[in-house]
This record gives structure tokens, sequence and C-alpha cells, in this order.
RNA sequence: GCCAAUAUAGCUCAGUUGGCCAGAGCAGCUGAUUUGUAAUCAGCCGGUCGGGGGUUCGAAUCCCUCUAUUGGCUCCA
């Protein structure tokens, strides 16, 4: 017998290979039919493995993101079941399960896949889920792992077996599918009642773009249809809120072929949200004592010579511009630091002055593969809300500090929660992958650490992340359907300093190197533009929004007072237009609703005889009548309360 | 850049297996209407069917190519 620890800390006696799944099914049949995967002594377990030792265990459902795992693991394998029934000789690569679903990597040889197929596959799945396929778990030796693919003649999971040591090999079986797998699985494939494939995408085996490129098939699956269906209607729902569609519609950007990929024109409204965010986060730069300084759009080639961006990026970057007569080289400005180090360089500077913190909108040119621009995300031309720290070695934690600050500031003034915040360092196994000393990269790494552990932040690290001349601090939020976009950023560089041979004057009247910090709160205006406009689904907060107010006369009669009431606007600091249409209020109304506009004044003959306004909030509806100091008084409260720092 | 898909009016989309002047709704313009909290009515304008090449008696529709876009991969100073 041996004795089983569950959640509750209630102990089973039990014989000795007993499964979770019998273990559940003693304790309510309802839980056995529900459980998914299970964990043994904290170890990701099959529900239906013996346990052979005293334990604890826990139980996951579908409610579990283990047990979703599992399904979807699970579901990964049915797939290549399916695909290898209808596409025999086909090998596989690696099939995992994912925050959303699961894919699977597979050499199609000399089929042609393409989405089309799909429905296809996921008939077949959907058959051979219906079978109700167990998952056999089977304990192999290298050897035999071996000569089982080798027979198969699948190189890919060769490659990964002689990865794998001797006596850690497993496989799974499951109808007549058997996979390389370290499991767990779902105790047999009739839990999978709803299967959608997703897409299909080239992926670079190993993800090394010198290698070959297999065909990845997304999918995901449900234990109910019901749920695939809801799933369904959630992402019809985020693709409303692309930044894409709302930019389109709310007439905030544009792209045009003549202009070339990846650089967005600013329509009107776009360019006043984001003139409003500009003077939003300059206030709290000068506040903060950053200097505003000016730099031009190329550099001499030289600059990025000294930079050590040349040797890095100079192949990957757009062709140099050349001047007719002198045949000098220049660089459209591809970041702003090597321009900010000249500034620094152009006079001698004391300690006494340090902190220097030069500010700049700076707009940077970037040559991105065409395959990874995307809407207004990722872009070839864009302007960074740069600022580069000249400080020294004992200032940096207290300058790291007030970045986050600014930070942590903007994205409360815009109600980002969901704020992922990524350390950044070195690959220890590839050192010489990055510019600089050692002792410098230790130094400013572990300064970031520190200021992390200090403030208490949920930082994840990342190793082989960091940037070629230093450590970093990323700022992550997720867009509409998911995706992480890094928005601020945080840089320590003890490189450029060097490569500039920057220095101040110290108290002891001797030379000293400063260090850099390079920060962007937003990260680039067009990024955080977008990230924005998915995250409040195009309701911009009323201090940043384009309109904050469409005035609407009831009909032409009323357009003059309407008018009257939009240049006083002006005098409360507020902005706003009217809809002189002839048309009906219900029309106006509508239309207005769907530009998102904050406040909507409607006049008519009540209202011009009084000297006030009837108004309509968005999404809200009837407020009541004010008189229009009343109103622009409350307009001006929230405002305030909305961007003061906290 | 790679894999896959898409490209028809300013926008959203129809256009059956290739077959008369390529359609609709919205937007725009003109006129009528003078409107009270989510769509007033009528008329009009608007398209080298992404560009180029080919197959065919005939191409928006089939093929090739280029460009752009979308979903991934790789990359991201």
């Amino acid at each position: 017998m041996i004795n089983i620890t569950l959640p509750d800390n209630s102990v089973k006696q039990v014989q000795e290979g007993t499964t979770p799944l019998d273990i559940a099914k003693d304790i309510s049949e309802g839980l056995a039919r529900n459980v998914l995967a299970a964990s043994v002594n904290n170890e990701i377990w099959d529900a239906t493995r013996p346990i052979t030792t005293d334990a604890t265990l826990k139980l996951y459902t579908w409610n579990d993101t283990e047990g979703k795992a599992a399904m979807w693991h699970s579901s990964a394998h049915l797939m290549a079941e399916a695909v290898e029934l209808l596409y025999p000789g086909v090998k596989f690569g690696i099939g995992p399960d994912i925050e959303n679903g699961f894919y699977y990597d597979i050499d199609f040889m000399d089929y042609e896949i393409s989405e089309k197929d799909l429905s296809k596959i996921e008939k077949k799945m959907l058959e051979l889920a219906r079978e109700k396929q167990t998952f056999v778990r089977e304990d192999i030796s290298k050897a035999d792992a071996e000569s089982y693919f080798k027979e198969k003649g699948d190189e890919y999971k060769l490659e990964l077996i002689s990865e794998l040591e001797d006596g850690q090999i497993t496989l799974y079986k499951s109808g007549s599918f058997t996979d390389l797998c370290r499991g767990p699985h779902i105790p047999n494939t009739g839990f999978i009642k709803a299967v959608k494939l997703t897409k299909v995408a080239g992926a670079y085996w190993r993800g090394d773009e010198n290698r070959k490129q297999l065909t990845r098939i997304y999918g995901i699956t449900f234990p109910k249809k019901k749920e695939l269906d809801e799933y369904l209607v959630l992402l019809e729902e985020a693709k409303k809120r692309d930044h894409r569609i709302l930019g389109k519609e709310l007439e905030l950007f544009t792209f045009s072929q003549n202009v070339g990929q990846g650089l967005p024109l600013w329509l009107p409204k776009g360019a006043e949200l984001r003139e409003k965010l500009e003077q939003f986060l300059k206030k709290v730069q000068k506040k903060a004592g950053y200097e505003p300084v000016i730099s031009p759009h190329i550099g001499n080639v030289n600059l990025y010579k000294t930079s050590g961006h040349y040797q890095k990026y100079g192949e990957e970057s757009f062709r140099p511009i050349t001047t007719p007569v002198e045949g000098e080289e220049f660089f459209l400005k591809p970041m702003n630091c090597p321009h900010h180090c000249e500034i620094y360089a152009s006079r001698p500077h004391s300690y006494r002055e340090l902190p220097i913190r030069y500010a700049e909108f700076g707009t940077v040119y970037r040559y991105e593969q065409s395959g990874e621009l995307h809407g207004l995300t990722r872009v070839r031309g864009f302007t960074q809300d740069d600022a580069h720290i000249f400080c020294t070695p004992d200032q940096i934690k207290q300058e790291f500090n007030g970045v986050i600050d600014i930070i942590q500031h903007i994205f409360s003034a815009l109600d980002f929660k969901d704020v992922i915040i990524q350390i950044s360092l070195r690959d220890p196994d590839n050192k010489e992958k990055y510019i600089g000393s050692e002792e410098n990269w230790e130094k400013s790494e572990r300064a970031i650490i520190e200021v992390a552990e200090e403030r208490n932040l949920d930082a994840i690290i990342e190793y082989g992340e960091a940037a070629f001349y230093g450590p970093k601090m990323d700022f992550m939020v997720r867009d509409a359907i998911g995706r992480k976009w890094q928005l601020g950023t945080i840089q320590v560089d003890y490189n450029l300093p060097e490569r500039f041979d920057l220095t101040y004057i110290g108290a002891d009247n001797e030379k000293h190197r400063p260090v850099m910090i390079h920060r962007a709160p937003f990260g680039s205006m067009e990024r955080f533009v977008a990230v924005l406009i998915e995250h409040c689904a195009g309701n911009f907060p009323l201090w940043l929004t384009p309109d904050q107010i469409i005035i609407l006369p009831i009909s032409e009669k009323f357009n003059e007072y309407g008018k009257k009431v939009l240049n006083s606007l002006d005098k409360y600091g507020l902005r706003g237009l009217i809809d002189t249409r002839s048309e009906k209020t219900g029309r106006k109304i509508r239309d207005a609703e769907l530009k998102k506009v904050p406040f909507m004044f409607i006049v008519g003959e009540k209202e011009e005889e009084s000297g006030t306004v009837s108004v309509r909030r968005h999404g809200e509806g009837d407020l009541g009548t004010f008189n229009l100091e009343e109103i622009a008084a409350k307009i001006n409260d929230e405002v305030e309360r909305l961007t003061e720092l906290k």
C-alpha cells in the first residue's frame, strides 16, 4: 500500500500501481470524467500512469492550465496521426502545446499543403477522436528509439533523440501514431470533441533560418463544441479592436504603396492624438529634469563606424546616401544615440552636471524584412520618444528608478494593467556576441536586477535577449489577439561612452567615463498608439481623444448657436467639432457614437433660449442639460484626474 | 527574406463551371426634408477588377511574374 496526499492534505491509502484516474473515480465519477492529467510529487503525470510510491497528487481538468496543456499536446498527436493517415510518408518535427492550442511542424515532402486542406484533416481528427484511442506510454532505450525512427525514416526525431540521455526516453502510442514524447497525455482521444485548425505557416526546423523550413499547422481543440464556438466569437470580437481596422475607421493613419511599405502616414486625427501623447510625456520629462535636443535624420557613416552600429548593421540597413560632389556617405538615422553622444561630447562636463538627460522625439529608419512589417507595430520609419541619460556609475540605480517612475506613470494614466516586464541579459554561453568588457556587463546586469528586486517588480529574466551593447529592461503589453509587443525600454550602455570617448571631470580633477542609459517609455509613437488603440478599442481617454465633443444641432436653424458653443469650447481648453448636416438627430447621434466621440452636445430651441447644451455621453446616453461652464468644468475635472501625477 | 493565403469603387463586400455595357450597401455630391437622443427620402458621381505578361474567339475569373497586404517562421540597434 502507498499513501497519496491530496491538495486538501487528506491522505488516501491505495494499492501500489493505482493511477490518478483510479483515485479520481474514488472521489467522484464526475471528477473522473473530467481528469485530463495529474501531477505526482510535482512531476507532471498521465492520469492513467500508475503511481508506485508515496506521493502528493494533484488532478488537473480543463479548468487548469496543466489540463489544457495535456489536452492540446494530445491534440497535436491526434493531428499527427490524422496527417500521417492522409499523407503517408511525411516526417514529423516537434508538436507542442502553446498558449492557445498547439501546433505540429511537419515535413510534407512532396505534398503541397494549404489552408484548403485543413478541414479534411479536422474531419479525420474528429473521426479518430471518437475511437477514444488511449495514449500508451513506453519507456524505451536510446538504441531502440533510434532504430524505430531510423526504420521510419524520420531524421528530425533522430536528431532530437541524439540529444537525449539513455534511460530518459519515452514514446507515446495512440492509434497508429507513435511519437517521441515526454508526456503527459489525456486518458484517451475521446475528450477532444471540437477541433479547429487555424493556420498553416512555414517554420524553420529548430528555429534556424539556415535549416529546412517545415510546414507548421496550428490548431486548437475543446472538450465541448460550444466552447469552440465561443472561442471563435471571441476571436471575431478581438479582430474588431485591431488597430489597423480602427485606424482606418477613425481616420488616424494610412499607408500608401507610393510612399512605401512600412512608412505610415498620420492623418489629422492621428496626428492630434500623437501630439497629445507627446505633450503629456514632454511635461513629465520636463519635471524629471530632461532637456530637449534635436538631431538630423541622417548621419555620416563615420558616426556609425564609431558607434559600432555600422559593423553590426551596416549591411542590413537602408543603403547609404551619398553626396554628388564629395562622395560622402550618410546613413538614414537608425537610432538617436550616436547623435546624442556627439551632443554630449560638444563640450567638457563636470561631475556636478550629471546626470545629463537629453530627450528627443527622434524619427529613425530601419530596414525591416518585408515579411515582418505589421500595421503600426512594426514599421520601417518610426519616432522614438528617446532620451539618453549620461551619469556616473553610482547614479545608475537612481536614474533607472526615475525612468521606471515615468513608465509606470504613463501606463497607469492609460490604464495599461497587464504589463509584462522582461529583463534581458547576455546569453551566458555566447558572450563573444556582445561588445564591451566582462566587468562592465557584470555591473550593469546586476544593477538592473537589483532595481527590479528593490521595486518588487514582477519581472521575468531572459538570457540571450540583451542588445549587443548592454542589458535592458522592457515593458510589454499584449495586443487585441494576445501578441506581445515591446513598448517601454530601458537599456544600460557602458559601450557607447567608451567608443565615443565620452568623459566628465570628477571631484578628483581626473577624467572619468560616464555611463549611458537609453530609454523610451512609449518605445515608439507608432507602436504605442497601435497598442493603445487596441487596448481601449478606439475609445481613447478623454484627455487624449482627438475630438472630445461633437455638437449636434437639432436642425439647421440651430447651426448658428451650435457654432457659438463650438467657438467657446476653446476658452475652456476643450476641443470638438460640429455636425451641421441636414440630418435627423437620431442619425447624428448614431454617427457620433460610431466615431466614439466622448461627449455629444445637443442643441435646439430649448438650449438656445436658455444658453445651455443637452449632454449625451458616448456609450452611456443622456446626462441632462447643463450650462457650458458647468459641463466644461466637469470634463476638465475628469481630464485632470486622468493625467495627474500619482 | 522564407512558407501559406489574399488583392473588385474612398470603405465593406457580391460576381455561379471563362461569355453581352462589372454589381450592392455605406461614404461623397445634388435636391427635397427642418428634424429632440443609435440610420429621412430621391437622384447622381464613382472601377485600366493591384501592375505587367501569357493562354483563349473571349479573362475580374485560368497560368506566369512583380508589387502590396494578412497569418506564421526568422529577424528586431
